[in-house]
DNA sequence: AAGTGGTCTAGACCACCAT
DNA sequence: TGGTGGTCTAGACCACTTA
């Protein structure tokens, strides 16, 4: 028993919210019921549902209830679109989707997404703007088993953010992430696309993107162009 | 009575911490005692230093007592030290200090600083190096007002990170910052103190460096070679 | 052994939202 | 009006550190 009751109780609430106990937009029941279910009083209830709110698993609406963390346009432009505009504004980006297509994941997207070699993979191409001026090109591989059914069409006419579909039609829920960045010099696609001129210094962005217990579930490659935008990282 | 009380004992303790009641490394007195001194409840209490431990002001310990968070090796590098080496390893940087001088600030300097024109600053030339290789330039900023008394050679013969010399000598704690990143070329300065080529592509890192109620305290402008390195960013 | 923070409880009351 | 989460209390007991 050298394990709090709280942590127990939050184990608990994660499974449940992992095997789908409460359906996306539903309210989880309330405090007093999860308690008296779980054997605790509400004061170490809620200390299990303070950690899984911090960690955005949960989202708590005082006086409605307690639900699972929608992917919403704030979450996603906050936590996960590290560009800005010079002038300062956080903007949405306009995104397009090039291209769609399954493959077999070469060595590297296999080992950062944790599949066996030679599994499947869907690889999605974007280029991302910002007030009109083209600023990212984007490469994204999903593990095809966990996206059946993705398409291009899907992709491209989903009324949310990428991160909404995922979460509302395959059930992934990206919770939090990790991006490395190297300069590298734009390439002939690069130019093309973003109309700047070939080897221009550029970002080159990784990210890689988990999900309950961190498991890897989005890898992606994007090459961003600094000219009149710069990337943002809080410390601390 | 809008304001939750807690919200008032966690403001009623910054004060105390920021007025220097507490000094570096002396425990503050105990819960019991600080909850009956503002004449609340331990719970209460505890909420309201939840908060502070939380953005890193307090540190607790078991059975010890609870303290100023100190700046050790640990918080720099995990918090403030955002460069790895492709081989994953995060190691703390072998700094080498060129130059420090006093001057006056020029417009962006003093803005970023929120310090008046022609307000005098500390400009400190840094070199870091992983593994041996020279990879970072560094430019660092002071508002000379908060610094007074800072030499090279305080600055070089520090037993601890610079940010511990900063709260140890000058009680300035920086708590939390923010960054920004371009892609740029490498100049005839950077070319010549990291042994690389003219022209390679460089991360250009800005930092504003912040203190208790986000007051900035330090600027910084960083070029970064990332042949061997990245930059690592948490999502989320 | 004494003192610290950490856990857990039970209950009262408040603020907010839906109906 | 009834139900939800949010605040606050008072007290018991546990885990850890120091002397």
């Amino acid at each position: 028993m050298t394990e709090p009751l709280y942590k127990e109780v939050r184990a608990k609430l994660l499974t449940s919210i992992t095997d789908g106990a409460w359906p996306q937009g539903t309210a989880l029941p309330s405090e007093a019921a999860l308690a008296s279910k779980y054997g605790v009083s509400v004061g170490t209830l809620r200390k299990a549902v303070d950690e899984l709110v911090l960690e955005k698993v949960l989202l708590r609406q005082q006086g409605r209830g307690t639900f699972v963390a929608p992917h919403n346009f704030d979450r996603t432009l906050q936590d996960f679109f590290r560009l800005r505009h010079s002038d300062g504004v956080l903007r949405f980006p306009e995104v397009s989707t090039l291209n769609l297509r399954r493959q077999v994941a070469d060595a590297e997207t296999a080992a950062r997404l944790h599949l066996a070699p030679g599994s499947r993979v869907i690889r999605i191409i974007n280029q991302l703007g910002i007030k009109g001026t083209p600023v990212v090109l984007d490469e994204v591989f999903l593990p095809a088993a966990r996206f059946e059914g993705l398409t291009l069409e899907l992709f491209r006419n989903r009324p949310g953010t990428i991160y909404h579909l995922y979460q509302s039609r395959f059930g992934v829920n990206v919770l939090r992430g990790e991006e490395h960045i190297r300069a590298c010099r734009a390439g002939a696609r690069e130019a093309r696309m973003l109309g700047i001129s070939r080897g221009v210094p550029m970002l080159e962005i990784e990210r890689i993107s988990l999900t309950y217990y961190d498991v890897p579930v989005e890898w992606r490659r994007s090459r961003a162009h600094t000219g009149d935008h710069h990337y943002v990282s809080d410390l601390g």
